[in-house]
DNA sequence: AATGCCATGTGAAATGGTGCACAAGCGCCT
DNA sequence: AGGCGCTTGTGCACCATTTCACATGGCATT
């Protein structure tokens, strides 16, 4: 909003090609520990599942500063898309709800990888507070707000059963943290400075289903499946 | 060739309200949990966190039914988004992976409410082979084959570790299965048959990075965070 | 040093998606 | 029975994104 004419942010790169960056990243990661030192828009197109056009004008976005006739550098793209993506600053999480899920994600490598260490760990539950997990001990939901202030978490992350995720989103929201993602499967509302981001494992499981199920409709133009 | 001279395609729905059926499902679930029976558009919109027009427009393309001056039905909506996504039948999936994650989706409430039931578990690692998770025994990955036959699994998901991810692919793909949810964070390579997706939960981390820290600049317009 | 090859970077067209605005229709209330 | 208010369904314009096509420019080889 409120900007009519005027290129001042070298910074506004579009959702779309957001969204895509950590794909990227991912692909490059790969390409840097084969010992790869430069790829091409074609190669890292097909890795990424993109068209090659597609990437270079996201990498237009970045100072991704590629050689004509060569390609990308490798480490350089790494640096510059992890420089976005992060602010150039590693960014303590704190993980609320020490299930299955947040078990996972606490041992979950990408984000270190991705400049997102897991500060810290809390949980309601008194049977689970004072275990220790992954590196971190479990801290009470009642320390949350120490916690963040403790590590300058401004990211929670939400792995709750459903019945428990809007609690823990406002012991969030009250903590200070502006950045949420939630991974219970139910919606919860936050204040308007906050940025919540819903994931629902079983969201792209349905979308696989839809696919699944289209493809032999439309392979079959009947229907007749047990 | 039982109709040929019907409308061909009335299933040909974008992939953007393919995408948004899971979450107005979930919404749409919760509301039939409180007993509500009719639900208009402007509600389920402010559900899923979209716009009105939009979510009309995407139940235009279901067999929505809805009723002019009331709305529709939770139910009925209920059972054609479900429709839909999972064809009417459940698609029981297998799981490759018996880690954290793999246990952590094994418990998921939201894939068997989804249609997605856990038809088995398998992993390489002979210390988990035999024991019990959520209700199924871990059986080694050479049963792999055997299991997807005697369930009729066709959806894998795989929930290894980056450097087992490929092995695991490879064998569903083998095993007969046509979809597959790939958790872990790595490029994997499947037969053009197979439907693959991507879920890396460090992903949406990311993003919620790049705007937490576009946020910052655009409102300092400076650079100073720690 | 010059030439040819190859890949980037980008204007512009095409595509897909979103949101507005309004006509059409259904039910309720009088 | 008739009118009114509410909500669906949808044509249309706008916007974002994707994709093509090609000019630009560096590197390697001769």
């Amino acid at each position: 909003m409120a900007d009519a004419a005027g290129p001042r942010n070298d910074e506004a790169i579009p959702d779309a090609t957001v969204a895509r960056l950590p794909i990227y990243l991912r692909g490059l990661v790969e390409l840097s520990d084969d010992g790869v030192g430069t790829v091409s828009s074609v190669v890292l197109a097909s890795l990424a599942g993109v068209n090659a056009a597609n990437v270079r004008k996201d990498m237009s976005y970045l100072h991704a500063d590629g050689t004509r006739g060569v390609g990308y550098d490798v480490d350089h793209l790494i640096g510059e898309i992890s420089l976005v993506l992060g602010g150039g600053v590693p960014s303590p999480v704190v993980i609320v709800g020490v299930g299955n899920l947040g078990r996972a994600l606490s041992r979950y490598d990408g984000f270190v990888a991705g400049g997102f260490p897991v500060a810290g760990l809390v949980d309601a539950d008194p049977a689970v507070v004072g275990r220790r997990v992954a590196g971190n001990v479990v801290r009470s939901v009642e320390d949350l707000e120490a916690l963040v202030a403790e590590t300058g978490c401004t990211v929670g992350i939400v792995a709750t059963p459903a019945s428990a995720a809007q609690v823990a989103v406002d012991s969030l929201v009250a903590s200070g943290v502006t950045s949420i993602l939630n991974f219970a499967p139910t919606v919860v509302t936050v204040p308007e400075r906050v940025d919540l981001r819903q994931v629902d494992l079983a969201t792209e499981l349905q979308i696989l289903g839809y696919h699944q199920h289209h493809r032999a409709v439309e392979a079959r133009s009947g229907w007749a499946t047990g």
